[in-house]
DNA sequence: GATGAATGAGTCTTCATTCAT
DNA sequence: CATGAATGAAGACTCATTCAT
């Protein structure tokens, strides 16, 4: 790149509207996912996605800013509905009328569930967690309206005496951690552990840990 | 950042038996850690490591095959001693004396503290985990060890008629990988919660997982 | 080049010591000039002048920071020897002494003459001067240390009354700039005039302009 | 930017006759004029000037080769008109009848109003002049015949004696040059003068060069 | 043993130009 | 005629690794 003494504005994106542009956004996508999948994030060059995706490399740039806007665009995709999934599962209503155990095992359900949407992605948004503030941000965003559903659910629980543990807020961190990481494991594989079994296991803990009949 | 797919020939590594060349050895280490903390792992050149080291770049590679083998040896150095650690606190003459929740919390405590053994590693460790296989091998000693003494210990509980559950060898794993995750989070900051309260809760979680009157 | 969170500190530029280092560097610096003479400056690619050096790519980075770097650092380098040189021949002492119109001669020949301390370099610097701001400043450092040096001596010889000039500033710039450009066009060749001849019209044309008997 | 050394064939031009036409190919100069003086001429892609102008990259080159032929036109369109501006300055009987001094006077008024023909368009002709032949020889079109004139004008009032200069072609080579620059740099600003007291000054200078009264 | 200059394959990114719609 | 998506050659720059001194 030329040294240039005032920065050029980065040329704009393409802005699909039409079919032919739309399709080609989504073989890009699909093709980056493909590659990040194969070889891991780092080790995918935009001209592998490109050539992957059957376009030229000039192309890649009309869509994408870079591959990392990628990740985050699908990241971002996913996050509502992650955290509206399992949030869903939070529902004080129901933890009122439904038997403990079974809320529990529930929202562990979900929490294991969500990490299915995008199955592919699990290993690559890791891969980037710890390098990249933006994707920790945007992770965080997710874990942030889980916990906060968590921990009014549970401070209600509480002041109805429904609930065994009384420091609710590190309560709903130490089940939140557990069961993210628990469930990646299981998804990354590598784990020698069957999903069924684990589940089952998980919502025991949590259930126990929680109520005194859990 | 060039991704080499096939390693090419290299020079031979020096073994080194001398005082000097022992204090270069660690020197050589100490600059690598502070340069991954600073900067992450990826984006570290061998340059930087030597510079700092002050040594040059040559030199670097008379110790080191690549900073990748670094983090390796730093990590496999620790791996015996993380392992030991808390197989100690899964010791089954120990759980049978004492009180069960005395119990997890020592087990507890122990998986917590082992990861204050480097801390800095910590984020550079789970930065390389999802992109190198060899590095999840190294930790997947910590976990087998591990994970075989819990699954050996709450196998003899049960047998005791000690023990609540059932699928030990399920519940081994979900409590390691729960607690490793709680704790890296913890250490890795922005979790948002406290040191002892989590290590509280965690320990009432897996208590009361384990054992009736945890 | 990746997107980086965090902008790495650019690779530190060899400083040469050494020998060798030392006549790379100069050899880099030739190359760099007759590439830029043989096709411009824009037109030269950073490999092209690495190869006319007789050196990778790389090397050419370890000594300067870019091509432009080179050209700044030639001017920059002519910089002092050309004002110096130049206002030399506006010592108020000579101009009071001697005749008039051998003072004003001796002016202009200085005024061509420093058009040659880096003949090569004067289409490319021109080529630069408009498109880059700090190139516009190094030169105008000769300049305004230039025009400084006559705006003094015509003040003086003002107030001696041996000018007959009255606006001494706006005199010192047109005649700096009137020099600087028919004297590059000269150095640039296609004028389709002589230099002597030129010099000595020039001549004629400041000293009548500013003295009575000029 | 790559530069190109071979031209490829392109499609033909059209040659637009109709009125919709003729006015997309004006919105199309003006937005390149309007681009180039914003970001200089390497700087602007074709695409911008077509957005610009509110049409399609590829309506661009249905009415220019390229983004030089824009400047080229542009220059050309303006040619004819300075020089002919300049010369009208130049006529012999005008300078027979007047006063040397107003006759000066009229012709450095002449030099300096032509640089206002396409203010905007100065410096990126500049920009151009040291890299494009085809642009010198355009530039040296209207030098050509502004110095032919000057030429044949003071050889005539040096055959009738009321020339003060011997050698009137390089008169009028120094003449040329001089006041050409002294007014670019007065455009471009940065020079710190004023543009009355500047043409006053050159109109000095240059009649008390070719005139004893001057 | 130590050094650091040299290497060049490999990445990213831009942009003039074409051509199917 | 107009459009703008697609192209890919070309250029800047980095960094792991070697090897002559």
């Amino acid at each position: 790149m030329p040294v240039r003494t005032k920065p050029r504005p980065r040329q704009a994106l393409r802005t699909p509207q039409q079919a032919r542009s739309r399709r080609t956004r989504a073989r890009i996508l699909k093709a980056a996912v493909a590659c990040f999948e194969a070889r891991g994030y780092d080790a995918t060059t935009t001209a592998a996605i490109a050539r992957r995706a059957g376009i030229g490399v000039g192309s890649f740039y009309g869509y994408f800013r870079d591959k990392r806007a990628i990740l985050l665009e699908l990241l971002e995709a996913t996050i509502q509905k992650i955290a509206d999934y399992v949030v869903q599962s939070l529902d004080p209503q129901m933890w009122r009328d439904a038997d403990p155990r079974a809320s529990v095992r529930t929202l562990i359900d979900a929490l294991f569930h969500a990490r299915t949407f995008n199955p592919g992605m699990q290993r690559i948004v890791w891969e980037r967690y710890f390098k990249d503030e933006e994707f920790r941000a945007a992770v965080g965003i997710i874990e942030r309206r889980i916990r906060s559903a968590m921990e009014e659910l549970f401070a209600r629980l509480k002041a109805d005496g429904r609930l065994r543990v009384d420091d609710t807020d590190t309560a709903a961190f130490v089940i939140y951690s557990s069961i993210e990481w628990t469930a990646s494991r299981l998804m990354l594989g590598e784990s020698g552990a069957e999903t069924d079994r684990t589940v089952a296991a998980a919502s025991d803990m949590v259930s126990r840990f929680l109520f005194k009949r859990g």
